[in-house]
DNA sequence: ATCATACATCAAAATATTTTGATATATCAA
DNA sequence: TTGATATATCAAAATATTTTGATGTATGAT
């Protein structure tokens, strides 16, 4: 069902999910929000250690929600925005789809 | 930032994601699009065990993310549209503000 | 070539989530 | 009242995620 309305396999929303399910990654995607940041811009705007970041970074990257971009030394992240519209896509077909039919499965 | 243009708490998120954050929560959800469900058609139609159902039913609960209604001996849920209005809501939110701005911090 | 910086990765420990099987509770029917 | 059914809850075990501190790698500056 959700799987024919959207265009996200259903097989992936979980980790997509995932990505929004802890509030550090919360946090980070808050500051991405503003434009690109760098691992070195969260860990002085979060206090949170350098590994830390480094590991719930991986986590969205894996998920497709980010990307990056490398310049020297330096490497920035920024949200993905094709992938957050497929997830609102999904989230429409969630809220457009649901029926009203009263009982399911008679 | 989130906190300001979304109806929904920020600290409510990382709760309402976990919802969608595992398979089998997807299906019971995907199974609820098409009409209120029973414990018992989920079992049916998932050969999930009851125990295993109840618990994810309960996270889908005390996320908000469904109501349910009594009837006797058994127990309809639901989608709660109101609360995937507040998702979509919040998801829309990152997309439409989501800056073009380079450089975050600087 | 050496050093400092930015970040990634790794293994271990800490913590959280999920599953299981058993038991409890509530409702209905006989 | 007894028994059956639907669901909830519980504690233990299984499993997964997160955190930590250490180490690795690449880049650029001196």
């Amino acid at each position: 069902m959700l799987k024919e309305i959207s265009k996200v396999k259903k097989e992936n929303i979980p980790k997509l999910m995932v990505s929004f399910s802890d509030p550090f990654r919360l946090e980070i995607i808050d500051l991405m929000m503003d434009g690109e940041v760098c691992v070195c811009d969260i860990m002085k705007l979060t206090k949170l250690s350098q590994s830390r970041i480094s590991y719930h970074i991986k986590i969205l990257k894996e998920a497709g929600l980010i990307s990056d971009r490398q310049e020297g030394k330096w490497v920035y992240y920024s949200l993905n925005k094709e992938s957050l519209f497929l997830i609102k896509e999904w989230i429409t077909s969630l809220t457009d789809y649901s029926s009203n039919r009263k009982r399911c499965c008679e």
